[in-house]
RNA sequence: GGGCCGGUAGAUUAGUGGCAGAUCACCUGCCUUGCACGCAGGGGGUCGUGGGUUCAAGUCCCACCCGGUCCA
């Protein structure tokens, strides 16, 4: 969809002298002041010129500049909203903050919850992965890490706050007034703009060749291809606040501007040398003129440059490559700092996975520059840059430090494995002949084993095996995954066939210590009740239901599994006959059975505040499931709880439960419970609706909760924690149990300590040194065994050696032994056959009918093969067996062991029609 | 959430269902007054765990545990 021209039409425009034109260029439809004017002033239809030509009346730096943003806009009428974490938490559709709208998605702009106010302004860091590979090559352009300056405005039929015609002369008075961007070199695009299922006309603001805001009017919603009105109509601004600071500096490229000092610094470790700032001036212009940035845009750009400029392209880019590394490293580092200092731990899924992307991606860059610094080193240069701005990055420093040396290594262990892995596949004669590395081991290198095609290519080709990297290698990848997609599992309608119902009233919530009440049935089936109000809580916010019974006219029926849906609470019960509609039922909850559940609720809460305290602020809840035996708990951490950390956090959340503090829950507006405990309250996942419940346990962890807990800590009476495991990289699972099922836990881990003792006749406090000894003494037995088997082996096969029988050429030697089993006669055989190499040997053992044969190199020489006289022997004692020329072993019933000698002479005819065959 | 790869001695690892090996490190002796490369000998293994198939499992099947890795 395009909206018609009337949509851009503002008073605004007309009242104050604009004119429409349309670009001779793109033909993209623009408004300006200048009516000579003929294109629309965007790169590519018109260059840079800002560079050391900045049009603003004096420059700002990103500070200077942020604050100028935003206290115009507490001016007039709109409040300053703190920035929202980079990681989007309460959202299930993305992982990172990309713009500053998402803040508000999906709640506000879906008109579900007022926004905290109106109109509001903020400058929020977002971060987009999707232009990773060009950050560094456009000047500054493309950036991973942004702020997005915006003043959004949510009105609805009640409540008109602004639309087009303030946004635009808002807009347009702080450029040219605040700014002093003369209002004749401001044009404005008519645009269309998407984005998450939302739509609307948009208009961008252009300055110089350079694009510096969007000013997006969301007023539709996109479903199939249709587009409906939204419920409110959404001013959803987007201020480059880098572009902004960059156009007031006029800096080369825009990272001179937002990195100022910092930038010197990376020069200086790196030892790369700044490109004559002419060149690089010249650079960016061009690079802002390419439309799609890939490798031969850039070669052209690169030709177009090196020819204004009269140099060689060759040197052009070997003087700028370097430079754009280095510009991306700054980039990349800065959003590492972010990413890392709002506790994303780095691991194998979601957005810890992203995390690790970039440390891989800005580790490899940084080998490139050999800066042999340290990652976590820039990123704690970073943070001391934007720790005036950001103090929250430096409370977080030690964590930023810690995970980035901690990945660091991680990756090097990875890459060196991976290296020694190459060198071993490329010793394979098939690829050794072939001189070439198979495109799948390449795929299967960097989909396995993480070993980026240029890393195996580098390894191998030293060693003579070229290594063929396809353009098309990443789809190739991708296609590898797309065949299996996602089998998400639809969940059951429970209310399917119901006709409608009113919600039922949840007195659970009120009274959580109610064990009986008397509710109307408003309707039943042979499986399901349904009534106006109860008492028994529904699965949910991994809680399982309660269970227990419904009395009606005296006969019991039992409540197997409680469920919730468009908040009406359904009963699943034991097959009846169904209840008349409007009777008085009496529901009564299995006490001992909610008492244990609401204990380990409670205690996941106490345990994830303690966690928190003991580990750091990185640690988010991940999952969490609470049965009546016991609990567990996924937290975000990213190494292995050590065992003292985990003692550290049961004795601490004991003292909480010690302490007996108020639990309280309680339902509160969404803005004013994010404004007291911040996004931490969003543990569970996402939640809806413009109140939400708050379990707040006094002072130590406050969470958006539908359960039901303890009304005190004391309730839970002990937390004890069985045991701790990784589930996934950066995902620690803890799993406890409380209240009764601690003590009962307790006693098996003493009944078991018990029974050790007994069986080892050691007091309990012995046991560990008798275990240690009991093992160090089987460990030398072992040996003591194997050394004395090699003694009876010399003995025994001496022994049968001498009972040996010749024929032909080979010696047969053969028994029957008591008291030893298969593994004392490999041994046996084994010296047999190494002492005379034309011997067969044939021992089977009385114990178990074991039977093994060997056959010397000289006696297989001629012929003769272990393996199937083996067969031959076994099935004529009615057993069974095989094996190799040289080896063979099988089983034989015990009681046919005297027909030994008879089956040794079918061994012998064998031996004699071999010789009959040679002599032949 | 969906895949893929791997787990054998302290480390790196080989191993067709049939006697668990190599290299480095370690120990002892010799040689050489020593500088990753001298020689000889030696110690060190619940083959991740538990089931199953089989006369026989490090090897095949199943489940679990641990590690790595890619994608959304």
């Amino acid at each position: 969809m395009i909206a018609g021209p009337e949509a851009y039409r503002l008073k605004f425009f007309l009242d104050n002298g604009f004119t429409r034109k349309q670009c001779k260029m793109c033909k993209r439809n623009f408004w300006t002041l200048d009516p000579e004017r003929e294109l629309c002033g965007d790169s590519p239809c018109v260059p840079y010129s800002f560079i050391n030509n900045p049009p603003t009346k004096r420059s700002f730096n990103i500070k200077e500049m942020r604050e100028a943003f935003l206290s115009f806009f507490e001016k007039r009428g709109h409040t300053r909203v703190r920035r929202y974490p980079v990681v989007a938490r309460w959202r299930d559709d993305i992982f990172l903050t990309i713009a500053s709208i998402a803040c508000f998605q999906p709640h506000v702009t879906s008109g579900e919850v007022p926004p905290p106010f109106n109109p509001l302004t903020i400058s929020q860091p977002c971060i987009r992965m999707n232009d990773l590979d060009n950050v560094g090559k456009t000047g500054g352009r493309h950036l991973t890490i942004f702020e997005m300056m915006a003043h959004h405005a949510f009105s609805s039929k009640e409540n008109e706050v602004y639309w087009k015609e303030d946004t635009v002369s808002y807009h347009h008075e702080f450029l040219t007034k605040d700014l002093g961007i003369p209002g004749d070199e401001i044009a404005y695009i008519e645009h269309w703009w998407e984005g998450g299922g939302d739509a609307g006309p948009d208009l961008e603001g252009i300055v110089r060749g350079l694009e510096l805001s969007t000013l997006v009017f969301m007023q539709y919603r996109k479903i199939n291809g249709a587009y409906r009105e939204l419920p409110l109509r959404i001013v959803d601004t987007g201020y480059g606040l880098e572009r902004f600071a960059w156009i007031s500096q006029g800096t080369p490229t825009a990272f001179e501007t937002i990195y100022g000092r910092l930038f010197e610094d990376l020069l200086k470790i790196s030892g790369i040398e700044r490109p004559d700032p002419k060149v690089l001036a010249e650079a960016t212009k061009f690079a802002g003129m390419m439309n799609i940035v890939d490798e031969g845009s850039i070669r052209a750009a690169r030709e177009r440059v090196a020819s204004t400029l009269g140099m060689d392209p060759a040197s052009l880019d070997s003087q700028l490559k370097p430079f754009e590394i280095l510009m991306a490293i700054l980039d990349h580092t800065k959003t590492l700092a972010f990413m890392l200092g709002d506790g994303i731990v780095p691991s194998n899924v979601q957005a810890g996975y992203l995390a690790r992307l970039m440390i891989r991606r800005v580790k490899r860059m940084m080998d490139y520059a050999q800066i042999s610094k340290p990652l976590s080193e820039l990123l704690a240069m970073q943070v001391s840059y934007w720790g005036d701005q950001f103090p929250e990055l430096i409370e977080n420093l030690d964590y930023i430090v810690r995970v980035a040396d901690l990945e660091v290594a991680r990756y090097t262990k990875t890459i060196d494995q991976g290296k020694s892995l190459i060198l071993r596949i490329i010793k394979d004669p098939e690829i050794k002949r072939r001189g070439a590395l198979p495109l799948n081991q390449l795929i299967q290198l960097y989909d396995s084993h993480g070993l980026p095609p240029e890393i195996v290519k580098a390894v191998s080709e030293p060693h003579g095996i070229k290594v063929d990297i396809p353009d098309t290698f990443d789809t190739m990848v991708a296609e590898l995954h797309s065949s299996s997609q996602s089998s998400k599992k639809e969940d059951e309608d429970i209310l399917q066939d119901l006709p409608p119902l009113p919600q039922t009233e949840l007195v659970y919530y009120y009274e959580p210590k109610t064990k009986r009440l008397k509710a109307k049935v408003l309707y039943s089936d042979r499986t399901r009740v349904i009534l106006d109000r109860t008492i028994f809580y529904p699965e949910g916010g991994g809680q399982l239901s309660d269970t227990g019974s419904l009395t009606v006219d005296g006969r019991q029926i039992r409540v197997i599994n409680v469920q919730k849906s468009r908040g009406i609470v359904v009963h699943f019960v034991e097959e009846i006959a169904p209840i008349k509609e409007g009777t008085y039922v009496e529901c009564l909850v299995d006490w001992e059975r909610r008492v244990a559940l609401m204990r380990h609720h409670s205690s996941t809460h106490i345990l994830l505040g303690a966690a928190r305290r003991v580990l750091g602020e990185h640690v988010w809840q991940e999952g969490a499931q609470k049965s009546v035996e016991k609990s567990r708990l996924d937290i975000s951490h990213f190494e292995k709880i050590s065992p003292s950390q985990l003692r550290e956090i049961e004795v601490l959340a004991n003292k909480v439960v010690q302490e007996c503090r108020p639990i309280r829950a309680y339902f509160e507006d969404r803005n004013k419970a994010e404004q007291r405990f911040g996004m931490r309250l969003y543990q569970g996942g996402v939640v809806q609706g413009p109140t939400i419940r708050v379990v707040e346990v006094e002072d130590w962890d406050a969470e958006a909760c539908g359960g039901i807990h303890c009304s005190n800590t004391g309730e839970i009476g002990l937390i004890k924690i069985i045991r701790s495991e990784r589930i996934q990289d950066g995902v620690e699972r803890i799993e406890f149990v409380s209240g009764e099922q601690a003590i009962r836990f307790i006693h098996s881990q003493e009944l078991t300590l018990q029974e050790i003792s007994r069986i080892l006749n050691t007091p309990a406090e012995r046991v560990e040194k008798a275990t240690a000894k009991l093992m160090e003494e089987f460990s030398t037995s072992k040996r003591q065994i194997e050394r004395l088997r090699k003694i009876l082996a010399q003995r025994v096969s001496t022994e049968l050696s001498l009972r040996s029988e010749k024929i032909g050429g080979i010696t047969l030697v053969k028994g029957t032994l008591e008291d030893l089993s298969n593994e004392d006669l490999i041994p046996i055989a084994s010296q047999i056959v190494e002492r005379d190499h034309n011997a067969l040997a044939i021992l089977v053992s009385k114990v178990d009918g074991s039977v093994v044969c060997m056959a010397g190199e000289g006696a297989t020489g001629r012929g003769l093969n272990a393996g199937k006289i083996t067969e031959v022997f076994t099935r004529s004692m009615g057993g069974r067996g095989g094996g190799k020329s040289d080896v063979g072993q099988g089983r034989v019933p015990l009681e046919t062991l005297d027909r030994f000698e008879q089956s040794i002479q079918s061994i012998k005819n064998i031996i004699e029609g071999l010789n009959k065959n040679k002599s032949q």
